[in-house]
DNA sequence: CGAGGACTGGACCAAACAGTCCAGATGACC
DNA sequence: GGTCATCTGGACTGTTTGGTCCAGTCCTCG
């Protein structure tokens, strides 16, 4: 993580290498500040000030700032989506599952439930607001759940998972339990109700192992 | 329901009955508005039109745009507990969680998912910016999470839980997962999310029903 | 029925805000 | 190394916003 381009330029003219960085500290700047004030509450100045910018670079790489806000949905969406895809992509136990869990946990935990998901947080701000913003967020967390749904698929067909467990409503239910786990987190300022809420849903995927067959992973 | 009048002005001067009406007028608008366009995209002016006031008025009953926030926050809070409390408090069986889940489920479907809950979108927007408003909302929140667990309670003191089972927990997951799921389902503008959500939370409160135990009431 | 506080209408204000503009610096390509 | 588009600094603008003020009306209670 860090420094790689996660979104490219989005119009067609000739760009410097200098215009991809100044671009990229301004959605770094903004997706710091907008992930613990909210979106609406960050003014320009703010990201402006933070990226060490000016209005007229702001106003030349976005063309207002309903741009900018969708462009960091886009730019989150990247960066957790490639976090994930390290967590996930090689999921294949249920044991898996639960470092899975304990990271995203520890994660939390770290600022005692503070801020919630970057994701969830946009999407309930941004839903009833911004159409296309919403629209990309929707398919973001649908990214999202193909990849634990895809390594739900991998359990089953290995034989971990019974044949009647439905790897899709999984992920969904998985999903949803976290992001519920992050909001309860959030407002008590405490990473508990975020445990609990997993471990439930992980306890409904244990449900669906097959019985007496036990993890084969280290 | 409708006209009740959910929450008692704050100061302690004379108050006449017209004042009441104007600020439960002045609350109802904020309510409407600021659940469909985010509390931080809707301006006081928004709340005067919408309410048929003058900024006089928003200002003899609130302090501020943040005092009105605050008192918004207990409005909900007062009006989702009260509608709650009529669902969840002769709560004595499972047939019953079914049946506040469909409840859930058939008024969030009315908008096709749009909006979300109240409360869980005020959390989002407000903890890490107001912290008497996330303290509010966090103890709405466990009063919310309460009136489920003492109906999960007297499910196991009847024997139709195990005594393993812990009402507590059971609470905070379903509360995540109806929180997650009204957040999926507003992304996505489709209920589907949410209802996955909440079945996921009820099939795992199931797994904790007595044997054999068939439901008991109507 | 009079006095004083609750309540209201709406003009007004200062600050914050998104967005504009242009002159100049930088960099890429021939 | 000349040319032209990209990029940048920062002053500026028009509007929106939260908030103030005051004159006047309504209501309550003695």
């Amino acid at each position: 993580m860090g420094d790689e381009q996660v979104v490219a330029p989005t119009k067609q003219r000739r760009i410097s290498q200098r215009g991809i960085a100044t671009r990229e500290r301004i959605l770094e700047a903004a997706n710091r500040l907008m992930l613990v004030r909210g979106v609406n509450a960050t003014t320009l100045d703010d990201v402006r000030e933070a990226s060490q910018t000016s209005k007229s670079q702001l106003y030349h790489h976005f063309a207002d700032k309903q741009e900018l806000v969708r462009a960091l949905v886009k730019y989150r969406g990247a960066l957790v989506l490639q976090r994930e895809r390290g967590g996930l992509e090689r999921l294949r136990s249920f044991s898996g599952l639960v470092r899975w869990r304990n990271a995203l946990v520890q994660a939390n935990s770290l600022n005692n439930g503070k801020y919630g998901c970057g994701l969830g947080s946009m999407a309930v701000e941004l839903s009833d607001q911004d159409e296309q913003a919403r629209s990309v967020l929707s398919e973001t967390f649908a990214s999202w759940e193909k990849l634990i749904s895809d390594g739900l698929h991998r359990m089953r067909d290995s034989g971990a998972l019974r044949q009647d467990a439905d790897p899709e409503k999984l992920a969904t239910g998985l999903m949803a339990a976290l992001q519920g786990g992050y909001l309860l987190a959030n407002a008590a300022h405490d990473v508990a109700p975020m445990e609990v809420a997993l471990d439930m849903a992980l306890e409904h995927i244990k449900s669906f192992l097959v019985e007496g067959e036990q993890p084969r992973d280290r």
